[in-house]
DNA sequence: GCATGATCATGC
DNA sequence: GCATGATCATGC
């Protein structure tokens, strides 16, 4: 350890202060000419994961330690590094922020309170940089270096989420572990390689190495209160939550949903709208929108803590005896970006149906109106994902760079999932691997599998 | 103008 | 009654 540092590591502000010199510039113009040779032919400078080791290193002349505790030790500051990419309105998250490894054997033994995790990221500092592809890291520019702590407002979903990897791991699922399981924290895959497992207490079973992680949109949220403190303005969000006290007792927020349901449950739109005072449509198609966010409180905007958690709302609509007659589509897929995965667990459709969803379930009722009939909270089962879902996403990918782009799997051909148009027409088109266009498609949710998993056997 | 969620239309 | 293709409606 270097014995003057430029900032003093036993304070946060300090070293928060030194780490805003970043902001707007590159690593490589804090480095003398030799280093910056010497670096440029470095393995390291190419893989986004030397980012942070370099920020460490070369910036702060730090040398992270094991990961026990905070990588400024004396402050009880760890820093963390994370790509921005560019969007159509700016520069948002490109990932989820990792955290640190979880230790399945230590976890089932904490508590909350005084876990390795809280321990370990009680202060943060982020530095966001802006992610170009081909470009080394030691030339990337630094768009913010802030500290920053869990708000008070998200701490109860934070726990929430915390114990219920915690559980997981003490039922001995950690190899079932999933990110649709939580909502602002999750437990993603890490390491070396995809092979990586490790033991876990419960279970002979081998789980994937798993570390915590702010999911992408809740990091999106970090950004944009440190965008606010610079005087942008950001759109609003509402919260379903406005007291932390509805939280006391370990309630979470799925319960909290549920129960602000109940008493419009078994009522029809046209008698809801007509208590909460709204004009809802019925045959408008985003009458579901508008009554959930009223029931939920949430008025003229989004809800925040769905934003957050990434939580998908579907309506379902029942015929009037019971069955379920449409399968639920999902954006339509580009050929050629998907005929070019090859990796399940980091394909697009994982990432799509590893979400948890939110189900408003409605019922016709003869009359020509809708009836309130059910809400829940949804994610897929494992091996619905991870076998079946998986061998669709294979076949298609094979039948398309076969250039067999009108024939994918059917309905028929999987229990769980299938391929079927949906653009804006059929002269909405979208390019293949061999060079033809075809109709846009999506992945679809099968209605039999839907009305399954809902639970509704009437 | 387009992406997306929701739903319709047709034919077997 | 279901599979499949096609299209609507809204919000950004």
């Amino acid at each position: 350890m270097k014995k003057n540092l430029p900032y003093d590591k036993t304070d946060p502000k300090s070293i928060e202060k030194y780490a805003q010199r970043l902001i707007d510039h590159c690593l490589s113009e804090f480095l003398d000419e030799k280093k910056r040779r010497k670096l440029h032919y470095a393995s390291n400078v190419r893989k986004k994961g030397g980012f942070g080791q370099l920020i460490e290193e070369e910036y702060f002349k730090i040398r992270p330690g094991t990961d026990k505790g905070p990588d400024f030790k004396e402050a009880g500051v760890e820093l963390k590094t994370s790509p921005l990419k560019e969007m159509r309105d700016g520069w948002w998250s490109k990932e989820r922020l990792v955290l640190g490894i979880i230790n399945y054997d230590d976890i089932v033994d904490e508590t909350w309170e005084k876990s390795s995790f809280k321990r370990k990221n009680d202060l943060l500092l982020l530095i966001f940089y802006l992610y170009r592809e081909g470009i080394l890291i030691i030339d990337l520019i630094i768009r913010h270096a802030r500290l920053w702590r869990i708000p008070d407002d998200d701490i109860p979903i934070i726990k929430n989420d915390w114990e219920t990897i915690q559980e997981k791991v003490k039922k001995g699922l950690a190899h079932e572990i999933s990110e649709g399981d939580t909502l602002y924290l999750g437990a993603c895959t890490k390491g070396v390689t995809k092979a990586s497992v490790r033991s876990q207490p419960a279970s002979k079973t081998k789980a994937k190495q798993r570390a915590f992680a702010f999911k992408q949109k809740y990091v999106n949220f970090i950004l944009k209160s440190f965008l606010r403190d610079l005087g942008f303005i950001i759109k609003d969000s509402d919260r379903i939550v406005k007291d932390n006290k509805e939280y006391e007792d370990g309630k979470r927020l799925e319960q909290i949903v549920i129960d602000r349901f109940k008493p419009y449950l078994g009522r029809s739109i046209r008698d809801i709208s007509k208590e909460l005072q709204i004009k809802i449509d019925e045959k408008a198609k985003n009458y579901n929108d508008i009554l959930t966010k009223m029931i939920l409180g949430v008025i003229n905007t989004r809800i925040e803590e769905f934003e957050k958690a990434d939580i998908v709302v579907k309506s379902i609509v029942l015929e009037e005896n019971g069955k379920l007659r449409e399968s639920v589509s999902f954006p339509a897929f580009d050929y050629i970006e998907l005929s070019k995965e090859t990796d399940w667990d980091s394909s697009a459709l994982k990432q799509l149906f590893e979400k948890k969803f939110f189900f408003v379930i409605y019922q016709k009722n003869g009359d020509d109106s809708k009836i309130l009939k059910k809400v829940m909270f949804w994610n897929m089962p494992y091996a619905d994902l991870n076998k079946e879902v998986k061998s669709v996403w294979k076949e298609t990918i094979k039948r398309i760079k076969a250039g067999d782009c009108d024939n994918l799997p059917r309905i028929s051909d999987n229990r769980v999932s299938h391929v079927r148009p949906h653009g804006r027409d059929k002269r909405d088109v979208c390019m293949a691997p061999n060079g033809k266009s075809y109709t846009k498609k999506c992945f679809w949710l099968n209605a039999k599998y839907v009305r399954d998993q809902i639970g509704i056997t009437d």
